[in-house]
DNA sequence: TTGTAGGCGTTATCAC
DNA sequence: GTGATAACGCCTACAA
C-alpha cells in the first residue's frame, strides 16, 4: 500500500507539498501539483483514513440509531438521511438497536471511540439520564422520538395529534367500543399517542376499553392475533386504533379472512402511510409523515451542529402530519377503493 | 478526552501494561491491572478507535453494497448479515449504490482507504472488469448478484431455475401470452432469470411477446403502469412474469381496479416472497429466497476470508428456493386464500 | 512556494 | 512482569 512518502519520494518532493495536492490547498505550482498527481495515479495512491482521522480528529461519519432497518418507516428515513448526509460529505452508517437498551449504549460508545462525529436518535430505549452524559462526545439530534424539555434538537410530529386526529375520526364513523393496540414501548411518543387517544375518547364521552386493548403488537403477524384475540374475547370492538401500518394490514387481513366486513363490522387506522397501507383491500386509513422533510432537517440540525459546536442545542422542529383516510374507515358509503 | 497516557499516569504504570489490560493480554499482576481498570473508570477512558486501525491496520468493518434499502429484499438481507457480523466482532456499513455506477465504485474505495476490512456485493453496476482491481485491496463475496467463472465467492439462487419454475406454473395454469416485466438491468442474474423464461416458453411451444414485455418496471408504480399498458395495447395478455413482489403487487392492484378478475382474467407471479405478496387480495405467487441462510452464509465465508486471506477463493454456494403458489395465479379453481 | 519536524493514540518489539 | 521506544500514515506550525 502506497503511502504520502512514496508519493513524495516518486515526484521528488515533499510529503507536506503531496499532502497540499490532496487537500487541494494553495501554494503549489501547477507543474508540481501535475508532477504529484501523476505519481499518486502511478502507485494507485490513496490516502488512508485512520490516519487523516486520527490526526483531524474527524469521521466525517454520522450514526444513525434506529430500531430495525426492516420497518419501512425507518428504511425511509435512512434513505433520505442518507442522501442528505452525502450532500454534506458525510457518510451515514446504519446502527440497529432491536429495541435493546444494551445495543443502544453500544452504538452510542461510537460516539465516544471517535468512530462517528454525531448521533441520530429515531429511537430511545434507555432513559434519557443515561443518553445525556454521551453528549460531552459528540451532537445527539433526535428524529421522530422526542421527549419534554430536553437540551438536544428535536424533529419529529406531534404524534398526540395526530393519534387524536385519528380517533376523532373512527369516531366519526360511528366506532364506539375502539380498542388501542401499541407497541408496548414506553416512550416519550408512545406516551403521546396515547394521550392524544384517550383525549379524543373523552371529548366525545366514550369509555377507554382497557381489556380490549394490547400493548405487544409490531408486526403484521401480531395485527392477526390481535384480531383473533379481539373475535374470540372482545366482539363488541367496532373500531381499532393502531400505531402502525404493518399491524393494522394485520388486522384487516385476518379480519378478512374471518369473513368480517372492514369498515362496517371493524374499522382500523394504521400509522406511516407505507405502501402496504394503500394496497390492502380494503385500503386503510392512515396517518402520513412528511419523513423526507424530517431526514432532511435531521441532518441539517446535526451537520449545522458539528460545524458550529455551540450553536443552540435546544431548537425543537415540528413537523405536521396528514390523515389519509380509505376505505378501512369508510363505513357505510359508496366509494372507490383510493 | 483521556488517552492512554492519561491513564497510565494515574495509574503510575507505564502505556505498554495499560495496553496489555486494554487488550486482555497476560502478563500483569492482578493487583496492576485493578489499578488500571480503576483508573480507566475514573478517567472514563475509551480507547481511540482511529488510532487502534491505525496501528492495526484492521478496521473490523464490512461494508455491504445494495441497491437500495427500502427494498425489503435487501433489508432482510442486511438485518441478518448484520446479526452474524456482530457475533463474529464486525460492524456493517450499509452502501445504498441507488444502481449507479459511479456510488458504487465510491463504495468500493472504501476498501482501498482501509475503511472497511471486506465487502459484500448484493448488485453489480459495473462490468467485472472494472471492479476485480479492487480485490487486491481486500476480499469481496459476491451475495445474490453472480456471475460464470469469478475468482470471488459466491452466494445465491439459482434464478435461472426459479424464473423456468414459474413461468412453467403460469403455463400449467392455462396462461398462453405470459409478458416479461423486468427491471431493466442488465446483470447477469437479470439474464439468467430471462433465460429460464424462455426455456419455459420454447419448451411448450409457446412464443415470446417481445413487444408486450416490459423493462423499465421496478416500484408498485411501475406495476400499475404496467398493467394500464397491458390493458390499452396487449390485452390478449392473460399473464405476467415479474422479477419483484412489489412490480407484482403494482400489476395485480391495478387490475383489480379496473375490474379484471386476477387470475383467470390475468395471473400474475412476482418474486422474493415479501409480505406485500402475501398480504395483497389475491395474494401473490412469488419465490421464496432463503435470505437468512444466504446472509449468514456470506458473512461466514468472507469473515473466514478475512482470518485466511488465502482461503479458497472461488467456491460458489448455491441455495434453493421455492415456488409459493397463491391466489393470483390459480386460475378457475375453488380455494381460500391462503 | 516548499520543506522540516512533531505529534495524533495505539500497539509491537525488545530490552530489563 | 514491566517499561522505553519506534512505528502506523497523515497534517500543520514553523522555517526557509
Amino acid at each position: 500500500m502506497a503511502t504520502i512518502e512514496d508519493v513524495a519520494k516518486l515526484a521528488g518532493l515533499s510529503r507536506t507539498t503531496v499532502s497540499r495536492v490532496i487537500n487541494d490547498q494553495p501554494y503549489v505550482t501547477e507543474e508540481k501539483k501535475q508532477r504529484i498527481l501523476q505519481a499518486m495515479d502511478e502507485l494507485g495512491y490513496v490516502p488512508n483514513s485512520s490516519a487523516r482521522r486520527l490526526r483531524s480528529q474527524r469521521t466525517d461519519t454520522i450514526a444513525v440509531l434506529l430500531p430495525r432497518i426492516t420497518n419501512p418507516f425507518f428504511a425511509n428515513l435512512i434513505e433520505s438521511m442518507e442522501k442528505k448526509a452525502s450532500q454534506w460529505g458525510y457518510q451515514v452508517i446504519v446502527c440497529q438497536t432491536h429495541d435493546s437498551e444494551k445495543k443502544e449504549l453500544d452504538y452510542l460508545q461510537l460516539l465516544k471511540t471517535k468512530q462517528v462525529d454525531g448521533v441520530v436518535m429515531t429511537s430511545l430505549c434507555n432513559d434519557w439520564e443515561v443518553i445525556e452524559p454521551y453528549l460531552e462526545s459528540g451532537p445527539i439530534v433526535l428524529c421522530n422520538e422526542y421527549m419534554e424539555e430536553m437540551a438536544v434538537p428535536m424533529v419529529h410530529m406531534d404524534h398526540r395529534k395526530a393519534a387524536y386526529e385519528s380517533t376523532i375520526h373512527l369516531i366519526d364513523q360511528g366506532c364506539k367500543n375502539i380498542s388501542y393496540v401499541s407497541g408496548g414501548s414506553d416512550t416519550y411518543l408512545a406516551e403521546e399517542r396515547k394521550t392524544g387517544f384517550l383525549k379524543a375518547l373523552e371529548e366525545r364521552a366514550l369509555p377507554f376499553l382497557e381489556a380490549a386493548s394490547v400493548d405487544w403488537a409490531i408486526h403484521v403477524e401480531d395485527g392477526r392475533k390481535v384480531f383473533n384475540h379481539i373475535k374470540d374475547h372482545h366482539p363488541i370492538i367496532d373500531g381499532v386504533f393502531t400505531g402502525s401500518d404493518e399491524v393494522a394490514a394485520g388486522v384487516v387481513y385476518e379480519a378478512v379472512q374471518a369473513g368480517w366486513n372492514v369498515p362496517d363490522d371493524l374499522a382500523v387506522v394504521g400509522f406511516d402511510n407505507q405502501m402496504l397501507s394503500l394496497l390492502m383491500f380494503p385500503s386503510v386509513t392512515t396517518i402520513d409523515q412528511p419523513v423526507a422533510k424530517m431526514a432532511d432537517r435531521t441532518i441539517e440540525v446535526l451537520v449545522r451542529q458539528l460545524m458550529n459546536p455551540r450553536a443552540n442545542k435546544a431548537r425543537r422542529y415540528i413537523y405536521s402530519h396528514k390523515l389519509l383516510v380509505r376505505n378501512s374507515t369508510l363505513k357505510k358509503q359508496l366509494v372507490t377503493n383510493l
